[in-house]
DNA sequence: GTCAACTTGTCGATCGTACGATCGGCGCAC
DNA sequence: GTGCGCCGATCGTACGATCGACAAGTTGAC
């Protein structure tokens, strides 16, 4: 038990940090928020993060890297699954894509400058991610093509269209406003099918 | 002549800063980049930064300041020109906004992180120009609703769907690649009108 | 069962460096 | 010879990262 306590509570520090770094990144950009930032954000020491991240580069890691895998995660089988018509599956994906980018907002760590501060590796690793979500995203319009549910001129230009579309959202959505966030789903849904079908 | 052919250099000195300065602050950041690195990126001393600029924010500001008053400058008043119909003005301001955000495209340093660098005076002149062409945008397409040219749920979620749609193509579109930049115009004028008209 | 050795998490102090910015002087055009 | 543009040298600071020390808890030999 005692061994499960440290540990958890390594586990909570750890996941605390991920997630005051993630609001500080977010707000303040990557470079100009210091180590000492984000200790001072969860009351630590800034010698502290050293014991939970080797490095500064690290903890961005593993922000984009966490919320990336997840996303892609939620939405590619969504976008894979055959026994729903391509249209549902848009549909599902459109909703699945606006929640996430809302939840996780600060998460949301795109950008060339947050490429520039990761290795190679670790840029591809994002690029990875971010490619298997767009192909199952083509993937399925080119489908609903097919099936003569869609109506698409140039699939490649819509699938990013699209995909643009909803990533905007996160930049002007506050809930505090006139629209809720399920009048936002209802009404992008909407848009997207005036893009793709018939 | 000699006043003015210094004034010259002077001008291109500092609008050649300006230029390179877009391009890394785009790259790797504006706390990424340092006034050593802007000045040799045009091959002078960091000193001699400080006597074109006060500052470095005051370099963000002008890239940024400049940019934004160009884009209003050449859109706004095609929004609003009433010898044309809003199908019209709206076709002209999508290869507008496409052609000037390739065209300047390291300029457009949008985002949280920039903001965050900026003074509030100067973050608010950025945000009254942002306002200036949402609105104009907005407007038009009330105008085509009223006038029974366009078919629009939510004029107001159209819009932003729309200008994330066109602030998007920066992002992945590479001259480089199977479309041309007027296929691009193309498509995005075709996909523009199917969320907007009947 | 006891206790020394090890592990883990934290901290204050500190290192070397790179940063934004300033200063004094130099050279050239007028 | 005066002023402006430019430079090298430098300032004070904040940064990322490391170090040694210390406390608490766990392990293992006996």
């Amino acid at each position: 038990m005692a061994r499960k306590k440290s540990l958890d509570e390594g586990s909570d520090l750890r996941a605390l940090i991920l997630e005051r770094a993630s609001e500080l990144f977010h707000e303040r950009g990557y470079s100009a928020t210091s180590i000492r930032d984000l200790a001072d954000a969860v009351g630590i020491s800034s010698s502290t993060m050293y014991h939970h991240f080797t490095n500064k580069q690290e903890v961005l890691h593993a922000i984009v890297s966490r919320f990336m895998t997840d996303f892609v995660a939620a939405t590619v089988p969504v976008l894979r699954d055959e026994s729903l018509s391509p249209r549902e599956r848009v549909r599902r994906v459109v909703r699945l894509h606006l929640e996430l980018s809302d939840d996780r907002r600060p998460e949301l760590l795109v950008g060339n400058p947050i490429r520039y501060a990761l290795d190679p590796a670790q840029q591809a690793e994002g690029i990875k991610l971010q490619t298997a979500y767009h192909d199952a995203f083509r993937d399925v319009l080119t489908e609903g093509v097919a099936a003569g549910e869609f109506r698409i001129d140039d699939v490649a230009v819509t699938t990013m269209a699209v995909l643009d579309m909803l990533n905007g959202v996160r930049e002007w959505f506050a809930p505090s406003g006139r629209l809720t966030r399920d009048m936002v789903v209802a009404q992008y849904t909407a848009l997207v099918e005036r893009l793709i079908e018939q």
